[in-house]
DNA sequence: TTGCCCGTGACATACTCGCGACACATCAAT
DNA sequence: ATTGATGTGTCGCGAGTATGTCACGGGCAA
């Protein structure tokens, strides 16, 4: 799914070439939502919801500072400022009305990229990681294989659903209520015992990976590198 | 609690200017480590757990990368390389093994300084933000891992929770009254001497640091620092 | 000393979990 | 429809672990 950017800059050039490079970079990762006025950036930025903003400080109307004030108050939204003001001062201030980077004018856009996902990553988790690896076992989301030190396993869907709520929480403890929740979904009326057995048969299936599958007696399972 | 800081840089009066600012400006909020070469640094950010580092590229020995990339295997602990190499490949390298920020010399220590405050508040629900320790013990509540001095120890469940209870409660003297209905929940049925004995098996298991779990005669338990 | 409080080891029990076996559902090929 | 292969939930047993209980003894304060 698209992650939802807000880009807030007063320079027609500017804008479009940030907002281009984000648009052909990461094609389709990004749904770019833009405003050159701080009015019209402050209503877009409070109304709607976004996974990252980047905005300019001096605009007409609102400041940068301003808006980024106004998201605070509502949400946990990444802000990047990007700002022709160097001044020590000018930067401590964004970081005060709680911005997470601070980019002075000019840039490098591949720069402010970069720092996008980084940020993005740290937020949210990983953007387009459609693999998720630990020690020798490969979950693929996209095409839901399954490799053990690249070789590609035949899985079952339970096992499969189960093995990526553990490797999306890799190195937490998953209790068996939080497992059947996640896994089962809503047919709660199922025994507890399902849990243990699917995660032998997953073991089974993992083969020579199956002692990654950690069972912390008395409270769950997780997964671990070896 | 202290936040735990790593910083790598070979320049003995740039590592002190860094090291200085973090220590004054706030006050008992950090944790400073530092290391001079790359071998030092590997050793010390694979085998010590931070909850930021501060890395320069350019060392004798392992290179800042080396270091950002063996730390990405082991944990998800927030980076920011400090460099003179401002060129964009190696800004774009810096991004790619995974750091969260690259701030090219020369650079401001305040500001340096607000990137890593921003930098810690956003890893906030990682792993290494659900830690709580006191003394030698560190307990994630995300792993359920209890290590003491960086080693990981074995511990039950019971165990477990009673140390949660103790260390969420560092500094009060808690009776056996209190901890019962905290840790023991509602099976009230219980003899007294059931918290006795698990004091005791926690301490086993905690090995040189038991001497931290105190007890207050005629009141209760406590933990302490030491 | 006396009495209380606590630490400790031993022990019995309760519990958890892994496992095999089985039942039933689904689905595709015949 | 029949058949068989496969996926998935359930049951019950047994080994190993965790945990509650008890009894004993030491330290400390009065």
């Amino acid at each position: 799914m698209a992650y939802r950017l807000l880009i807030v800059e007063d320079s027609p050039e500017l804008l479009e070439a940030v907002s281009d490079f984000f648009l052909e970079e990461g094609a389709g990762l990004w749904e770019v939502v833009t405003a050159s006025d701080g009015n019209d950036a402050l209503a877009k930025a409070t109304t709607g919801s976004f996974d990252l903003m980047i905005l300019d400080i001096m605009l007409p109307g609102a400041s940068g500072f301003d808006i980024c004030k106004a998201v605070r108050r509502k949400d946990d939204c990444p802000v990047i400022f990007i700002t022709a003001l160097g001044s020590e001062n000018s930067i401590l201030k964004g970081y005060e009305t709680g911005c997470d980077d601070y980019l002075v004018k000019p840039f490098s856009t591949r720069h402010l990229y970069a720092k996008s996902l980084a940020l993005l990553k740290r937020a949210k988790g990983s953007p387009e990681s459609e693999e998720l690896r630990c020690g020798d076992i490969t979950l693929n989301k996209k095409t839901m294989l399954v490799k053990v030190k690249d070789r590609e396993i035949r899985i079952n869907s339970r096992e499969y659903f189960l093995l990526l709520y553990l490797l999306e929480n890799k190195g937490s403890v998953l209790t068996r209520k939080s497992i059947l929740e996640h896994v089962w979904g809503d047919d709660l009326d199922v025994n507890d015992r399902v849990v243990d057995n699917t995660i032998r048969r997953l073991r089974e299936s993992l083969a020579e990976a199956a002692g990654q599958v950690k069972t912390v007696i008395g409270r769950g399972y997780r997964i671990a590198e070896d």
